[in-house]
DNA sequence: GGGGTGACGCGTC
DNA sequence: CGACGCGCCACCC
């Protein structure tokens, strides 16, 4: 029997493959792992995090760059710290999308 | 099976 | 990116 990989699997895939030092938004993971709509079920997801040693929740923030407010494995604040030490800049609490929002620098990279 | 909830996105005001 | 509402999907009870 196959084993269909569901919606979660696919999302942590998805996030799994975030590299070091970029970040990607609830939607970019979801449109990547099928479809928008999944924005929702993509944070429901990484509520779920079943392996946080190898799904970094930490980089996937929302549209605006800012980090999920629920987020409290830690500290709010924790996220933020380690974004920051992998690189990535603040503003205002908020992460330059515009430099380090992933596959979008990456494309303009190549450019 | 039904109902409620949620780490969101987007359109609209 | 102020606030409000709807939609969309999956999970838990």
């Amino acid at each position: 029997m196959k084993q269909e990989k569901s919606t979660f699997e696919l999302i942590y895939e998805v996030v799994k493959q975030i590299p070091k030092g970029y970040v990607a938004t609830y939607g970019q993971v979801a449109s990547l792992a099928g479809s928008r709509r999944w924005s929702r079920v993509v944070g429901y997801a990484l509520h779920a995090n079943p392996d946080p040693e190898h799904i970094p929740c930490h980089r996937v923030v929302n549209r605006f760059g800012e980090v999920s407010r629920a987020f409290a494995f830690g500290g709010e604040n924790r996220q933020v710290e380690l974004l920051e030490a992998e690189g990535v800049e603040f503003i205002d609490g908020k992460v330059k999308l515009e430099k380090f929002q992933w596959k979008r620098v990456t494309l303009e990279m190549m450019e």
